[in-house]
DNA sequence: GAGTACATGTAATTAGTTACATGATTGA
DNA sequence: TCAATCATGTAACTAATTACATGTACTC
């Protein structure tokens, strides 16, 4: 389905961009909310949209001789980028969950060596949870308009809470079942 | 991680079964909420187990000629898939989500645009929030004690249900906001 | 006899990770 | 001058999907 293209097409299209910088977005940034990825996979691909003729680049010059490449949106790419935009797709498969797939075989364990397991879990969705929240309370006051810029931002984030306190309501739960 | 490995090892521990029979655990049934896998990938790696001394198989005849290998697990298969369920490993990376990827970008799309996404995605979830609801209902009237062997189909149930409870709550929200 | 489900494989491709590799810039 | 970060790439490998390929068994 080429998603890592149209994920690359829509930061490039907001603004010019380097690689580099569509790295931090990936992995450090509210992207990193629902997909990653690597620079080994993000410049090939890079390569590969301007081969298509849907990105073009600049060289530009950092400090005394290091080259950056920013890249920027055709008109081509731009139209891709759109039409994937306003697709309705089907509802992606679930995703796999490796800690769901130990869970599954957990009768085999006794009740304290799966209580360990579920308690490590939980601090560890608890601090990212709170991380969320942290960043939601820090960046809006009040939910941005529809249209507005940082509407996308705010609800992958909104997303990203929710999706956060249901694992957190499950791990809660399972903990209950075994006492 | 070898993540495919051990789900086939746990299923291969819990009984004698066939290559077909582990294609449809992954695809039709609970373990379906968690982990998928197509024929083409769980035949070789049922190849590969074999030659790591994890499984074993034997062949039985379906019928006039048609010939079945039923795998067993061996005591090294055993050891390696108890190791591997009792270690407290980091949280899962954050799925990849298709849909949150369009939400991101949703700002360039208008409001009924959007909005016709978001129903179409929430009619989708909500029937699949039916089906487990339907599920639990016909297969539990009290959940399973700890350590019961349904207890682990039970709780990976629950944990899809809480999953589709969020994404709901969260669709919701959304329409919400573009009104 | 036809259609569906059972049963098992391989080949080609795409997606993604880990490791290898290099060099410049910036701030302490 | 040292360390962290900026910046860009390739190679090897693992994971997963799609397509190709074949034949049997069961039920209507």
């Amino acid at each position: 389905m080429r998603e890592l293209k149209y994920a690359i097409l829509g930061l490039v299209n907001s603004r010019p961009i380097t690689g580099y910088d569509i790295m931090k977005e990936f992995n450090e940034r509210t992207m990193s909310n629902f997909w990653r990825a690597k620079h080994s996979q993000i410049y090939p691909e890079l390569q590969k949209l301007v081969a298509e003729g849907a990105l073009e680049y600049e060289i530009v010059i950092q400090g005394r001789k290091m080259e950056k490449k920013l890249y920027h949106i055709t008109e081509k790419g731009k139209k891709d980028f759109l039409q994937w935009l306003c697709k309705d797709e089907p509802i992606s498969e679930t995703p796999k969950d490796p800690f769901r797939l130990r869970s599954y075989f957990c009768p085999l364990l006794s009740a304290s060596q799966y209580r360990r397991l579920l308690e490590s879990q939980l601090s560890q969705h608890q601090a990212k949870y709170d991380l969320l929240s942290q960043t939601m309370q820090e960046n809006y006051t009040a939910p941005p308009a529809f249209g507005t810029d940082s509407f996308g931002d705010y609800i992958v984030l909104e997303g990203a809470l929710h999706r956060e306190r249901g694992q957190l309501e499950w791990l809660h739960r399972c903990l209950q079942f075994i006492g």
